[in-house]
DNA sequence: CTCCGTGCAAACGATTTGCACTATG
DNA sequence: CATAGTGCAAATCGTTTGCACGGAG
């Protein structure tokens, strides 16, 4: 099964970078929806997922919410506000976990792990000065 | 709002405690049913919400999964399986990431965050040398 | 012309909620 | 007794799927 470009494709593609954000599969349909009016909410769903596969975009699994994807595939973790649910990357230095501290403990073999990072982000800080 | 001590929220409680094991709302549900038939699904639910908001036991918002609920209160980490969906306890020393590390990166005010390690659990290892 | 991709609506799994009833404190 | 909690069914939310049609290669 080859991957064909569609219009939908390039531009959920497109508006997916273009945002430079974390954007769930709804809020990127609000988006492409101004380009291509008739397009479906499942296309949104289905294509995410493709390019995801394909490796040219990255899914993320935030705990207990909606799906979230990202721009961009390298490799690094995220935080996440509390208030507003927005997301943004984070670089840390991935080696401050020693992956042998992990392995020793459950008799698990590891694949991988996923930092979350939760926070108030910059501008919910603001606004909580004010309304208090 | 007082915390009233009925005879399901007990069971709930004391079920989940027993198990050992970080339980999905329906799993405990099952559990439970057999001690009280006529309970509903809704109450576990409702239930599970409250005591992990009073404190007495944990929510696990697992990536994209089910939220599970963990008997065990103090602060640790997950591990789980991609196999199976089994989750376990972590016991890392939570100082390997610095918080200066965390705050310098975007502006957030942290308020936490969750390490949740990926991998096969022991017997789920078993499984695949066996049937390859 | 072949199938991959689409739009639509219906199905789905997990969770929540409105309501009238029950039972705790 | 006041009102927090319950059981039930229906509602909701995010996501997936079946199907007939449409368009990329």
């Amino acid at each position: 099964m080859q991957l064909r470009m569609t219009n939908q494709r390039e531009i959920i593609l497109r508006e997916l970078r273009k945002s430079k954000r974390h954007l769930s599969a709804d809020e990127l349909y609000d988006i492409v929806k101004k380009d291509m009016p008739r397009i479906s909410l499942a296309t949104v769903y289905r294509n995410l997922e493709i390019l995801s596969e394909a490796g040219l975009i990255g899914k993320l699994e935030i705990s207990g919410r909606q799906k979230r994807f990202d721009y961009d595939v390298k490799d690094h973790d995220h935080i996440y506000c509390v208030v507003c649910h927005r997301v943004d990357n984070l670089n840390i230095q991935r080696e401050t976990l020693s992956r042998e501290d992990l392995v020793s403990t459950v008799g698990y073999s590891i694949t991988g792990y996923r930092l979350e990072v939760v926070g108030i982000c910059p501008s919910c800080q603001k606004k909580q000065n004010k309304g208090e």
